[in-house]
DNA sequence: ACACGTTGTTTTAAGCATATAATATCTGAG
DNA sequence: CTCAGATATTATATGCTTAAAACAACGTGT
């Protein structure tokens, strides 16, 4: 294994630290012209909006993986925003009979959501669309560089959370 | 160059959209891991927020590049936000005395916006930080590894850019 | 039994974001 | 000159997001 000539000071260059930063920007740049496009097409094909799509399609997910049952923690989890943030959200989609909502007998703390047979059959009307829309927006990579792609976000992925274990267990 | 048997029927494989479609969400999932963390750490260390640096930080690089001034317009294009969102950022930012608006004298219409020397000072401060905030989020990535996800983040760039004006050229 | 810490959820207050409509100003054709 | 678009910005309504506090139910050690 190589070792940069920069560790024996114990410290990274000036350079790999702007990679960094132009890195984190191209990403955060590409990240809104998709979810931005992505958003725009739900609402106008859809007449929905991305956070009520990605609850139904984490329920979806989470019954293919054969936990049919999640609570509102589970699913805030899944869908990384607070939990605050899913009451709100989950309200509307019952008052839109997409879920139901119903207290665990066992636990009568914990809300179990489950899709509704009108919200899976939305979810589905949507998702072969969904995938399209991003299919075509990756359309100029090739096979082989998507896979690169996807592995490179897997280490970035590992990274962070590696730096967030560290920072957090001081 | 080989070819892919899918392209004689000209359609690409069902595995070719999910590599894009998993491709996609682990570069959510990251965006979402490393904007938190900012954010949390904007909050934190400055009792700032991400948008307020953002608007900063364009301030300042405009400056750099000789544009002295931006227009709302301008800021909003750079910033990849509606018109109507930087309003009240702005506002808000010009209450704090870090920048200030001003009425363009050759067309009424149009406001200037620039970072006041306290706006200056206080950019000047969280940019070092911020920038070893993401480096070490990005710490398990060699050198050679950024640089191919920085390269393959911007043909990602394009091919949006691409499919959207396809689009919208309709 | 019961007090206490923990866990699951909701509420609240503030800010961010968008789309759409409104307002104000400019510009050019006649 | 004047008025019909075009352009720059702001206002409004709605929804998303978070952090922090409040609330409710659980479970354990005494």
């Amino acid at each position: 294994m190589t070792v940069p000539a920069s560790s024996v000071t114990g410290h990274k260059s000036r350079d790999d630290a702007r990679t960094s930063l132009r890195t984190w920007l191209r990403l955060l740049a590409c990240t809104n012209l998709v979810e931005r496009e992505v958003r725009g097409r739900l609402r106008d094909r859809f007449d929905t909006t991305l956070p009520r799509f990605d609850v139904l399609a984490q329920l979806d997910a989470a019954a293919r993986e054969s936990k049919a049952e999640l609570t509102m923690s589970d699913l805030s989890r899944r869908l990384m925003v607070t939990n605050g943030n899913l009451t709100s959200l989950v309200e509307r989609l019952v008052r839109e009979g997409l879920v139901k909502r119903e207290t665990l007998a066992t636990d009568r703390r914990t809300q179990i959501v489950r899709l509704t047979p009108l919200g899976k059959r939305s979810l589905d009307a949507m998702t072969p669309e969904h995938q399209r829309w991003i299919d075509s927006l990756f359309a100029d990579l090739t096979p082989s560089e998507r896979t690169r792609l996807y592995e490179l976000l897997g280490k970035l992925r590992t990274s962070v959370q590696n730096s967030l274990a560290e920072e957090g267990g001081k």
